[in-house]
DNA sequence: GCGGGCCTTCATT
DNA sequence: AATGAAGGCCCGC
């Protein structure tokens, strides 16, 4: 059962970051609040424009979702995507974004 | 809208 | 070390 894989007490997992995910992590921190970027802008960021899903895979099983701003990572088409902490509340995370920058403005 | 391909990580053999 | 599986995708038709 690959599917279930029970977090282990310790030493189980990679404690560190491996490159591809710092710069990934980089990459998506230096988004401005309220700005929106996609998983092509930051695999071409990173140096790989074709690794666009790799990119997903790792804010999808990011360390800090609620830090990382994942949410301000869409689809090129536009859409939303998907999101660790619920695709409901990215859009809206984006929205009050939007209108935080607003307000700021 | 559908199908195929790219890239990376993790677990198992 | 090698293989298989999955993931929040992208591109072309």
């Amino acid at each position: 059962m690959q599917f279930v894989r029970l977090e282990k007490d310790k030493g189980s997992k990679q404690l560190g970051f491996t490159e591809f995910e710092k710069k990934v992590l980089r990459c998506v921190l230096t988004i401005p609040l309220g700005e929106t970027r996609t998983y092509k802008w930051v695999a071409e960021k990173i140096g790989r424009p074709k690794s666009a899903r790799a990119v997903g895979n790792v804010l999808n099983k990011n360390p800090f979702p609620l830090i990382i701003p994942c949410h301000r990572v869409i689809k090129s088409s536009g859409s939303i995507g998907g999101f660790s902490c619920g695709k409901a509340n990215k859009k809206k995370l984006i929205n009050l974004e939007k209108k935080i920058k607003n307000m700021l403005k």
